[in-house]
DNA sequence: CTATTGTTCTAATTTCACTAGCACAACCGA
DNA sequence: TCGGTTGTGCTAGTGAAATTAGAACAATAG
């Protein structure tokens, strides 16, 4: 399965769902066009409520990666392809600050904190 | 005031304030030694309570980026200052994300995928 | 000693994630 | 055309977490 979730991570659910299809994404691993699983196909795979899996969904909507439409489901579109030539970077980024002692809070503090502007 | 808050950000508003503070210290903008607002000035300045404040400082000394102590109030320590290499890449990063449309919250997924292996 | 500051406690309120079930409308394939 | 699929929308309830509130207490600084 190309969606994971862990309950007890402090992270919502809907979240993590939402993450790992952004990640799969931009690691290509979803190419546009290709269908998401049906929400009340993957809900059950994940035992988890459907409408847990539809937010998710519409969250990626709003952020133009896929599109919804009633009967034909989920569609990765092609702005999900984007950022393709960030994973590099970001690896290179996440390998150094594990060097220098950094959490991910702080990385992603920053993060937050550099795109509003 | 080097710590604000969006009431309406969907981010926890402890979360805000600690992330304000990571930031912050590595930026350099608050260097090592140096000491945080008292928690009740704070809580006032920000029209928040005080627990929702020392919450913050309890996760940043967690993360071992301040010093707790009665009476003499959030100190922070050297563990801050690290991290500081990172900001360019950071930056970098966060604008090579935006001329590819890439979102915050694509950004961010990537980095927690690549965080915990 | 006194004022400051974080710590701890109880308690209430509010917000939000999650679950549950249902009816409905758009879409697809046969 | 028809039947099954899929997202949409709605109401409702549950539980956990965030936030607020107020108070007493202990360590620290001056």
């Amino acid at each position: 399965m190309l969606i994971r979730v862990d309950p007890g991570s402090g992270v919502a659910i809907y979240d993590q769902i939402a993450a790992s299809v952004r990640a799969a994404a931009t690691r290509g691993a979803l190419s546009p066009g290709e269908r998401l699983p049906a929400a009340r196909e993957l809900a059950e795979a994940l035992d988890v409520n459907v409408h847990t899996v539809l937010r998710a969904y519409q969250d990626l909507r709003d952020e133009g990666l896929v599109d919804l439409r009633r009967g034909r489901g989920a569609v990765v579109t092609d702005a999900a392809a984007r950022g393709a030539s960030l994973l590099d970077a970001v690896r290179a980024l996440v390998a150094e600050a594990r060097r220098e002692d950094v959490g991910p809070q702080t990385l992603i503090s920053l993060i937050r904190e550099e795109y509003p502007a």
